[in-house]
DNA sequence: ATCTTAATGCAAATATGGTGCAATTTCAGG
DNA sequence: CCTGAAATTGCACCATATTTGCATTAAGAT
């Protein structure tokens, strides 16, 4: 399994600090932010896998923006820890109605930290459903359902493989060839304006431009 | 099927009312208990589907209560849950030893729970019932018996098992393939269109369109 | 500016599942 | 061991959804 992916938003660049040397240490991949705002954006853009928040932030607070990505199908299931200096219970019940999984006060203890953290991971590790979301769109390759915002498209067979193939790794450029072998095989052979004329469906279908062209190479989804 | 009847008995209020309000949000139905003895009254009263026991009450800590039920007849199949403030591996295992089929650390986390409580719940209904209900149609394994709202519906064999198949898990395409394997063994080789003159039959017999084809790819059971 | 590569609209080719009918198998009851 | 109805399987044909290709136009790169 690939390496899982932190977000931590805090304000306080120590802090933030801290956690980040400590998760990079453990081996985590770790994307910060220093504003419930930017904590919004960069979770959109990097989709992680768990989400730490500072409850005390300028703008907008850790609860706000946790309520406001549980809005959002792509963190429906993502992991959420909260952050705060107090030990208040109130706070401790709020966050967890509003569905974080679990919550972390301040002083942090590095170990209690990553301790907490991988119970996480392994908590959800038996969640073995085919199911991958990237911003709104989510595929559900068992059932064969592709949906944007609740929203449930219909693609056919083609369509539905190369949409899953290219979102299997948000980011990446599939070159023609790599396309054709993963979908068609070695076997069959069709020429190359096939593959467009999919593409073309598919962003009719979804009807949002997160299938980009690069042109003289291949496509990549994104966003 | 009803709504699924939940106990929680807990000695604080605060987490009493957590679990009842994202219980209640959830569709189930919730009874609750402040101590091992009302936690008992209140079961036998109410014969519920699940249990929720903390293991620190006053009067009876929940694995006492958890060993007077299991000796009712009424309570041995019945589905209880620990909740527990320590992480302590010697009461977890102690809690499972004595019978309980699962276990909750606090703080808890809603999505947590009630992913496990579904999870619980799904156990049983496939392990010991035999019997799936998907809306209005209920499939009995035993009985070989299908009901679409009180009307009994006779299905040969081999289409009981195909409906049967499909129903396991509503909404996963079952690939042409999955199907044949699962039916007819690997042994035997029956053409595809066999499959699709009984999901025909099924179709007609049931009367509503809830298997859906999705082209290319095989059958699913919806709604 | 020119040459390459991709998007688009249209249309043909193809694959796939539905349907009616019939052959074959299974199996209970005589 | 028969017999006949029910169940299972298969076939051929048809309708349609899907896939593919081809001009033509638009967009990018050198």
């Amino acid at each position: 399994m690939s390496k899982k992916k932190i977000l931590i938003a805090d304000d306080e660049p120590d802090i933030l600090e801290i956690l980040q040397f400590n998760l990079l240490q453990e081996g985590y991949e770790v994307v910060t932010a220093k504003s419930g705002d930017e904590a919004i954006e960069q979770a959109k853009k990097h989709n992680p896998d768990l989400i730490i928040l500072d409850i005390m932030m300028p703008g907008k607070t850790g609860i706000e923006v946790c309520n406001l990505l549980r809005l959002m199908p792509a963190f429906k299931k993502t992991l959420i820890v909260f952050l705060t200096a107090m030990s208040d219970e109130v706070t401790e019940i709020k966050g967890l109605e509003t569905g974080a999984d679990d919550y972390l006060t301040k002083p942090i203890s590095p170990r209690v930290l990553l301790s907490k953290i991988s119970s996480l991971f392994r908590r959800v590790a038996t969640d073995t459903t085919g199911i991958v979301t990237i911003g709104d769109i989510s595929i559900n390759r068992e059932k064969y359902i592709v949906s944007n915002k609740d929203t449930e498209i219909i693609l056919a067979r083609k369509e539905f493989e190369l949409l899953a193939l290219l979102a299997s790794k948000p980011g990446k450029v599939f070159l023609r060839n790599e396309i054709l072998s993963q979908i068609w095989g070695t076997e069959v052979i069709v020429g190359d304006r096939t593959i467009d004329v999919h593409i073309r469906k598919i962003r009719q279908k979804l009807n949002m431009d997160c299938i980009t062209t690069v042109k003289g190479v291949g496509y990549k989804f994104e966003l």
